[in-house]
DNA sequence: ACCTGAACACCGTTCAAGT
DNA sequence: ACCTGAACACCGTTCAAGT
């Protein structure tokens, strides 16, 4: 039984106080998260134990205790890594508003979508990190131009961020999903991916509609 | 390693050949369903196991695997458990296309949300169940009487299943989330569940208006 | 400061055995 | 047909011990 933990200590998940260093560690934070996504992009989610990530990075795996607090941290720390380029490159303030929700609700949902484990957690850790935020507060910002009340803009940062979620998870299930054999020879996973992706634009647009329709009401 | 299994082995894990019995068996397929969500309900995802669900039914843990496969069939059938009540109410025929998307959607959103353990399993198991079947349909059937091509009837249904998807998973997440103390006591589970339901209907409304705006388009 | 090793209380699943 | 019991190969996590 986990319990809860307040922002200031899940804060610590992500920014971990640094220590002055005689000899070089073998672990670091960034090891850990690099053989974490290493190891969850090789095997799958269900890969994800601390002895196996231990084992990725030649050490054993109580030794990943004094880096991490518990299992769930791992977990945190790699979806927060694979958001780490696609919240490096947001549009600039300058760009359009729909233009700059599209680009980074695409940004966001591509990342996630390209490491299907990612949204295998989606429903059991939230998205706390601080790419994640930044992803996040460029798409509310964005919309925060687009006119309306307070509550219609709270209503559309749900159905852009609903999307995300949605479109992340149904790759996620899909990918573990009921494999039809003649479909699966036909189609390879990243021939689906890349029509997903097409759609993904196409329903954000149709969702980008409902707000613009919504503004001119 | 679980390996992927046909439609048709999938199809069995839900409806599972009847046999003639002379003594009542202790265990059946109903009573381990219920078994498992009145557990999943108490204490949680991260509750079921094969020795507690076991447990609850006041039987050994090996039992079980007369009645399932593996454990991911108990996820499967809890989770279409859940949703039986909303397959069981959905819009006759002659609901307008936009009022049967609406209660149908907002049905199967309510009954993941009301139980926050299924959307912390959205990711990992796809909803191929009967009862998830038959809402999906419902949906299909009512945007398909929109007008429009089939591209943008496809890409209709990806908006509102992935609005359902995400809001569940993202209510999941966030009952499992960062517990602020302060607005933990303010508000409880249940009052920002209320909130949520709402958001969720103006979110489709949204959505919805995306849909008309294209069809008139 | 950082890692090891033993230990504890769990897991899912298999299979032979009972009835 | 249906359930038990022992067993196997794992888990996460703790803690004392090493360096």
């Amino acid at each position: 039984m986990a319990e809860p933990r307040s922002e200031q200590q899940l804060d610590s998940v992500f920014h971990r106080p640094q220590r002055g260093r005689r000899s070089q560690p073998a672990l670091s934070r960034e090891r850990i998260v690099a053989g974490t996504i290493a190891l969850l992009d090789r095997d799958g989610a269900r890969a994800l134990t601390m002895r196996k990530v231990a084992a990725e990075l030649g050490v054993h795996a109580t030794s990943l205790y004094w880096h991490v607090e518990r299992r769930e941290d791992l977990v945190d720390l790699a979806v927060d890594g694979i958001l780490a380029e696609a919240a490096a490159g947001l549009p600039g303030p300058e760009a359009p508003w729909a233009r700059a929700v599209k680009e980074t609700a695409h940004r966001f949902y591509a990342a996630l979508a390209s490491h299907t484990w990612a949204g295998e957690f989606a429903g059991s850790r939230p998205l706390v990190g601080p790419n994640a935020v930044a992803l996040s507060r460029r798409i509310v910002s964005a919309l925060g131009e687009c006119g309306g009340s307070e509550e219609s803009r709270a209503v559309a940062i749900r159905a852009v961020s609903n999307q995300i979620l949605g479109a992340a998870t149904s790759a996620a299930a899909m990918s573990r999903g009921v494999h039809d054999e003649a479909r699966a020879a036909a189609v390879s996973a990243s021939e689906v991916l890349a029509v997903e992706n097409g759609y993904f634009e196409q329903v954000l647009d149709l969702v980008l509609a409902g707000v613009e329709a919504r503004e001119g009401a």
